[in-house]
DNA sequence: GCATTAAATAGAA
DNA sequence: TTCTATTTAATGC
């Protein structure tokens, strides 16, 4: 296998600080992995042997109830670690990870987070960092679905994705990974018809427009008031 | 205000 | 065609 570029992970937050040699050794260890659309890329309960890095395309975390509903807990850009937990200690990943679109995971084996974490400046104190943010997230999701009507829950997640996916397009930001109104629905713990309904309603308010698995906000302050933000 | 059920339409594989 | 995504209406809590 040709020897992956230094390029691919040297501006990325995590290796930010070190040297080309460091960086060298990251990637000759890496196993670099495409993942088509859909696909899984660890799952919910599996021994966690590996930790990632999302070179390209987007995950989401999945978790599945008992009774088989889906939850979509988060959304990774690219350049994030991912199925760091269990490098912290869990012997399973708690979640699942399916790629959202076409993606590109690295991948290194588990017994080596403890040597990143001494070895490379930076590395520890970002994915501390990274941490904390997730943390910092996950406290306004939850307040969010335990506080907020349905089209503010809607309004928000669909920010939430502009926010860390959005692109720009004519008239609007378009969010950068294919989204269904089930997908919507499993963020937001709605139903597909109502998000559909509030999406329909938007179009013809003119904040949104959408075409399947694709949205575009056109009115993006619209829907932060939608949203009742309270910062 | 929102879920559930059901039925129709339309795009993609 | 068959499968999947989406819309829309009707009904009930």
């Amino acid at each position: 296998m040709a020897k992956l570029d230094e390029s691919l992970i040297a501006a990325l937050a995590p290796f930010q600080k070190l040297d080309r040699h460091q960086i060298r050794e990251i990637l000759d260890q890496a196993v670099p992995k495409r993942h088509d659309e859909g696909s899984e890329i660890f799952r919910e309960g599996e021994e966690a042997d590996r930790f990632f890095l999302l070179l390209d395309g987007f995950v989401r975390v999945v978790r599945t109830t008992p009774t088989g509903e889906q939850v979509i807990l988060r959304h990774i850009p690219p350049g994030q670690l991912i199925g760091i937990a269990p490098a912290l200690g869990r012997p399973t990943y708690p979640a699942s990870a399916l790629s959202a679109s076409e993606s590109l995971t690295l991948a290194w084996p588990v017994r080596l987070w403890a040597v990143f974490l001494e070895r490379y400046p930076g590395f520890a104190s970002h994915a501390m960092s990274a941490m904390g943010q997730r943390f910092q997230e996950l406290h306004d999701h939850v307040t969010e679905l335990a506080t907020k009507a349905v089209e503010q829950r809607v309004a928000a997640c669909v920010l939430r994705m502009v926010n860390q996916s959005g692109r720009k397009v004519e008239g609007g930001i378009e969010i950068a990974f294919p989204v269904t109104r089930a997908n919507i629905a499993e963020m937001t713990g709605t139903t597909l018809h109502t998000v559909s309904r509030l999406l329909s309603a938007w179009e013809r308010d003119g904040i949104v427009e959408s075409r399947r698995k694709h949205i575009v906000v056109t009115a993006p302050h619209r829907l932060v008031i939608l949203s009742g933000a309270t910062g």
